[in-house]
DNA sequence: GGTAGCCTAGTCAAAGTTGAATAGAACGCA
DNA sequence: TGCGTTCTATTCAACTTTGACTAGGCTACC
């Protein structure tokens, strides 16, 4: 660590698309991405990392109304424009960046077509380069000159590493084949993705329900 | 999160192993396995969980003499009884859970010859139902009535998911074959494996080389 | 018309993590 | 002998994360 942070991008990328949001929307937008399943997007965690990113200059902090619809006042946030430089910096970062952190790599998926599609496409090129550089590094480091039986058991720990780099690999190639294949839209071909609820739309994915399997 | 925590298990486990230990000796050890690769091990944790276990219970603090080979003086760790448990309590969630945090993984992969080799087998079956369960939890829940295209390349990410938990699974089989198959020795089996660095012995894989591909 | 429960919105203390700083002792060597 | 470097061993302040708590307003229902 510590590379790209997910947390702040998604916040990042939630008070942009909203053009200018209060926490407990972002809250709900990453909920709504299901963003608490592969994240640690905790309320804490959002409301923290908008005060931070205020203070840095990141974003512009309104002292606000009280609540429309209930509930303590509120206060919004919009992104400056050094905050939208930051963004498409940990955006690019975190298409490249080989770290293992699967919540840093899918934020960054969810919002790869703010880029033009020829870029994404470069960056994943890289990723899958630098996942390689990875590989062949790790093997040749820890599968030494007297044979890999030497470490025992824990040689499986490199075997997984390595079969779950290699799983990435596989699946950053389709979605490269699949974005040059033409699949969704990217920035500026037209009527952009919008993946925020609007002030008075219902989540359709808050539920309490626990999927079975699921560490709480 | 937060399951079971990696660095608790890396540093109860590398104390275990020498029977009294110093917080030195304990960050040589994680090295030596490669843990700073896969894990949060740095110093300031591995410090900090060893002051939080002492002050819980599970290691006995030593407060103690010079060091012997200069330096500051040092104080030395022994796991207590209810550290055993601790222990194996959590070696065998890590082993079961299936939260995504491949250090946790990682490092109960490391642990798992101190089990008995049936008791290991019936964990990574147990784990292998685990993924398949939140396999089909999560593919239920996100890929809902109007089909997936819905989701435009949201999708994408529960792909991602889905593609890794998969990886993980087929990983976690061939380990239960090799298991099953007689590899390595295990708990009851003669000739513990032992992994740490004596007193006086050098790390072969302290190095300041960077990986190529490697993120600090 | 009261009250129980839920939704909105956010705060906070405790715990964990990071990277840099500290500091003594030995070692090389000019 | 004195000076810089490396190794040993740990501490610390700053920052992040977590889970539990607070608190106002609305709504349904008796």
């Amino acid at each position: 660590m510590s590379g790209p942070s997910a947390i702040r991008l998604l916040v990042l990328g939630a008070v942009r698309m909203h053009g200018r949001a209060h926490g407990y929307q972002v809250r709900n937008d990453l909920e709504f991405w299901g963003a608490n399943e592969w994240s640690n997007a905790k309320p804490g965690s959002i409301y923290h990392a908008l005060k931070q990113m205020a203070k840095q200059g990141l974003l512009l902090a309104h002292e606000v109304a009280p609540s429309t619809a209930g509930g303590p006042p509120r206060t919004e946030y919009e992104v400056t424009e050094q905050g939208t430089e930051e963004y498409f910096s940990l955006l690019k970062d975190s298409l490249v960046a080989y770290d293992q952190k699967m919540d840093v790599l899918s934020s960054a998926i969810g919002f790869i077509v703010d880029l033009p599609r020829e870029e994404a496409v470069a960056l994943l090129k890289k990723r899958v380069e630098a996942i390689e550089a990875w590989r062949a590094g790790v093997t040749a480091h820890y599968i030494p000159e007297d044979g890999p039986e030497q470490l025992g058991h824990i040689g499986e720990i490199m075997h997984l590493w390595v079969h779950s780099a290699d799983a990435g690999a596989e699946w950053t190639r389709g979605l490269i084949e699949r974005i040059e294949g033409g699949a969704y839209t990217f920035s500026g071909e037209g009527e952009p993705f919008v993946g925020v609820l609007a002030e008075d739309q219902e989540n359709p994915y808050a539920t309490d329900e626990v999927h079975p399997g699921d560490r709480e």
